[in-house]
DNA sequence: TAGAAACTAAAGTATTCGCTTAAGTATTGT
DNA sequence: ACAATACTTAAGCGAATACTTTAGTTTCTA
């Protein structure tokens, strides 16, 4: 069974922990190896790399190994999607409290 | 120790879940009861319930209850900063895009 | 006032998460 | 060739998740 939302799942996931939002924050700089990733968080390489396949595993990063080491960039589109997702549900949100309103406006007068 | 993006979390945590944004999709539309969120959703209603801790937990979701039915709606504010987050870092990477662009444009006659 | 309705609390369970340490495998510099 | 560098794999572990069933409590309604 497949479900369209599903990378939606893996979006929200993946950016639910702080140690990745702070991968995405330097990746968001530029382009950066697995080793300078892990540099400035207080953790093992290997759950720094757990948070990475997390990370790829959502589409948000990507990479690529070139000799020994990997280099990990930003992949927005996945961004994008779920920044769309929050944004149309306070657009119906607002344009609901703006129906409310309207009606209420209409028939204060009673 | 406390974390001022701690809130980040638990709002992606909570969104992360396709039952959590069914229920958030419901409260779009308007205030609604327990059994009425519960309806669409192949779950038990304490199931349900433990969702709604979730999204009340984070602060998507507010909760009143009268007589006997719990009436529960959505609360934008956290929504909002969940969107911001994303916006912010888009932008940024953007801008980064565009001061790459510039820089292989005023370099590219050599 | 008895019973139905709407929720709530508690406990159990299988799976997933976020780490760890230990032991690899390639690549690269001397 | 040898050692250092940069990652990778595997296994393990305690805590958190996402449910379940069972057994309440409170509030309405006939």
């Amino acid at each position: 069974m497949f479900r369209a939302e599903a990378h939606l799942d893996l979006a929200f996931q993946a950016l639910a922990d702080p140690s990745r939002r702070a991968i995405v924050d330097r990746l968001i700089q530029g382009p950066a190896s697995v080793s300078e990733l892990a540099a400035p968080l207080a953790m093992s390489l290997p759950g720094v790399m757990q948070h990475l396949a997390v990370l790829e595993a959502s589409g948000l990063v990507v990479s690529e190994k070139i000799g020994r080491t990997r280099t990990c960039r930003i992949e927005p589109k996945v961004l994008t999607q779920a920044e769309q997702w929050i944004a149309e549900r306070r657009a119906l949100w607002e344009r609901r409290l703006d129906r409310l309103g309207q009606f209420l406006d209409e028939t204060k007068d009673d």
